[in-house]
Formats: structure tokens, sequence, C-alpha cells
DNA sequence: CAGATTCACGGTACTCAGTACCGTCGAGTA
DNA sequence: TACTCGACGGTACTGAGTACCGTGAATCTG
């Protein structure tokens, strides 16, 4: 186990004992049987050992919105930010009881909270920017990238919410329902010009395009680090 | 001038010397000729001098908002948002060129930044609750009712924006603009069932009607209190 | 008017997050 | 063996926020 997942496990474990605030940064560092410059080595605050990967999940995000290709049709660009809303969601339901924890710790603690908060708004940005681009510069564009990036994460949000308070089994079902929704909710030249629910076929064909439209780029970048 | 005002005063000029970064709490308390302990009575952290008043318009907000009677027809729901949200843009107006300064503070500061969205959360949320229970309990309208709130706030902002970066002389006009494409996002039973831009006239006619509705509330609170 | 009460204020002392800096130990390298 | 490099632990510091107490002036009360 690294000294990262020591740290967070510590962390977890003594905010289920005494709580977020009853725990100093002593007493996780202790427990890790670490010191206190690692912990601060290996984690920016105290809230980042609860809320880690927020920027390992934006990159994702980003990634995939760059390798989409709108300039062709717009049912790229929506087919895009739905899969990209998709992967952080998928990654939630992978992680399972941590997230449900996680959830409940950061739901009764204001500065987690708020911490979290931070990083939607991160996905919101990325999202509004990608759009702003494709949709191109014009007050208008702003303003309907923006609504269209803030509908798309509140679906996303929504969903996850939902299955982190236990309400649904079926997480990704919903977030097809949610998506059809907030599809109905976009302005031109989104919503309602395109077809109100694409079949998992049509999303398989536009997600291969999008990789094959990504490929040259992976090549340049050459084989991973690590 | 009062004790906050004093607090206020000192911790703009000196943000404005050194920046909010390099200006620590003794030194505006020391500035405004009070001591640390009133400081912390005045406000609840650093941040809240340079964001005050966020409480009172939240206020203003929910008061506006138990003041619709919805119930007769959807028309005074999508109004009372709007006029609710007016609202807080007309006070950032009002205040004018503090409003620019705080602006600019609050953009380059991380921490301020943090705390304007925990405040803009608080907004969302009050709006989703409205609109939440005047749509009835349900799965799908909790979601409508998100959606349209973040629509809303996210449309005040971007106006409000523009305005505080100078992009714009006639905010009010285009805060009308904004709202105009902000309901043709919203799902039924909002949005597209609406006449498209309701005249002066017809404002007027429902800002009384729900102004009648709250009269009674008003009497029962008996007279101000200072 | 004298005594009691209230309250806003200043001062002190403390906890704890976050930063800066330094010394150390072990692994890889010439 | 001698050198470098990077991860680690330890120490000392700054500054936000909290708890608590004493004081003085204003207000209430008999």
């Amino acid at each position: 186990m690294s000294t990262r997942e020591r740290i967070v496990e510590a962390a977890f474990a003594l905010c289920a004992e005494r709580g977020f605030d009853a725990t100093t940064v002593d007493d996780v560092a202790r427990r890790a049987g670490v010191g206190r410059s690692t912990f601060f080595r290996s984690f920016a605050s105290k809230e980042e050992v609860i809320l880690p990967e927020l920027d390992a999940l934006l990159g994702a995000v980003e990634a995939r919105l760059a390798a989409a290709r709108p300039e062709s049709d717009p049912n790229a660009a929506v087919l895009a930010v739905t899969e990209a809303a998709r992967l952080v969601l998928q990654h939630y339901l992978d992680e399972g009881e941590r997230a449900r924890t996680r959830y409940h710790l950061v739901s009764s603690v204001p500065s987690l909270r708020t911490r979290e908060v931070a990083g939607q708004i991160a996905f919101q940005r990325v999202f509004r920017t990608f759009l702003g681009t494709w949709l191109g510069p014009d007050a208008e564009n702003e303003l309907r990238a923006e609504l269209v990036a803030n509908a798309i994460v509140t679906g996303h949000n929504f969903v996850l919410r939902r299955w982190l308070r236990g309400l649904t089994d079926t997480p990704t079902e919903d977030f097809d329902a949610a998506m059809a929704m907030v599809r109905t909710v976009m302005p031109a030249p989104f919503g309602r010009a395109i077809a109100p629910s694409p079949t998992l076929a049509d999303r398989a064909r536009r997600v291969a395009a999008d990789l094959e439209a990504l490929l040259p780029a992976l090549h340049d970048l050459g084989p991973p680090e690590e």
C-alpha cells in the first residue's frame, strides 16, 4: 500500500470515529505512520484527503472533450459532453461503498462541501469552455454554452446523488433519462433538433468516430510514462 | 460610520494596497481602530468582510419567492423567480464601483472565489426548494426544479459578470434578454407554454397580485423592529 | 440618586492548518 | 568509495479562528 493510500485509509478511519473536524492532521499522520511533512507533501490540504482524484477526473473529462470532433455535426458535441459526464458517474459507481461514506461525510461537513462544490465549478468550466469554442464567440453563444454546461453537470449530480443516497439501483439508466431531459432543455443548435435518445449502437458509432479522431494525437504522445 | 462599515472600509483599503492574502486580520482591525475580537464579532471570517450581505440578499430572495402564489398559473412561478433574480442584480447595480472592485478582488483570490460560489449555491438551493414544492414531489420534478433554478442563477450571473467587467452598459435589458433565453430552456410546464416576453404591464400586474397575497402575512408580523 | 444589569468591546491565551527550511537516510551511479 | 538525488521526518514559524475573562458605559430598577 502506497503512502498516499495509507494516509487516506487513516483519514477515513479517524473521521468515522470522531468526525472530520475533531480529526487533526497530526492524528492522521500518526495513524498512517508518517510524518506531518509527508502528509502535506501528499495532499495540499486536509480536505483533499477526503476528496482526492478530482484533478484526475477533470483531466479525463478534458481529454474526452478534446477528442470530440463536433465541427461536422452538433450531434457529436451533445454526445461528447454526455459521455464525458458519464465518465465521472462511472468513476463513482466503480468506487462503490467508499463513495457513499464520502458522500455522508461531505454532506455533514461544510468545509468539505465547499471543497466539493469548487470541484463541480471546475467541471462546469471545462464543459463551458469546450462548448463555447464549438459554438463560436458571441455573447449569446457564451450564455448558451454556460446554460448547457450547467445543465449537464446538474443532471449528472442529480443522478449521482440519488444513487449515493440509495434511492435508485439503476443509475446508468437514470443517467440516460436525465440526459434526455437535459437535451429537451438545450437551446438551438442542440436539443430539439436532435433525435430524442440515441440507441446504444448510435452511441457506439459516435464514440468510435471520436476515438479514431483522437488516435493521431495519442500516437504523438508516445508510450505511457508509468 | 458604524463599526462594521469602518472594518469593511479598512479591509478594502488594505487589500487594494497589498492584496488579500498579504492582509492579516490584525492589520484590518488596527486600521479600523478596533480590537481583534471585535473583528470576529462582526464578521465570521476574513472572507466575509469582502463578501458581506450575502445572507441579507438571500433573505430578500426568499421573501420574494414566498410571496408568490403560483398555484393559480405557472406564469406566476416563472415571473417570481425572474423578479427574485432581478432583485439580486439590482443590488449589485446599486452598489456601483464597490461591486466592481470586489469583483476583481474575488476573481484573483481563490479563497474569496470559493466563498462566493458557496453563496451562489445557497441561492440555487432557495430557488430549487421553492420550484420543487410548486412542482410537487416526484423525481422528474425534482430534476426539473434543479435545472430551472440553475438556469436562472446562471443567466443572472452571466449578465452580472458582463456588467462587472464593463462589457455592457444596459444590464437590465441584457437581463431581460437572458431570462428570455433561460425561458426557452425551461422544461414543461414552464418555458415554451408561456408568452415569450411579458410586457411591463403584465409584470406589474403579477407583482401586484403577489404583493396582495403577501399582505396578510405582513400584518401578522406586526410593525418593523428597528 | 444609588445599585443592579446588560452589552459591546478589548485583551490574552490557546488550537490547529499550512509553509519554509533543514538534516538524514537509502538507493542508484560514476 | 564518493557523489547525487529524492523521499522522508523534525522544527519553527505565521496566521485564522475560538474560548474566556475583565471593563466601562449605558440602561433599567427601586
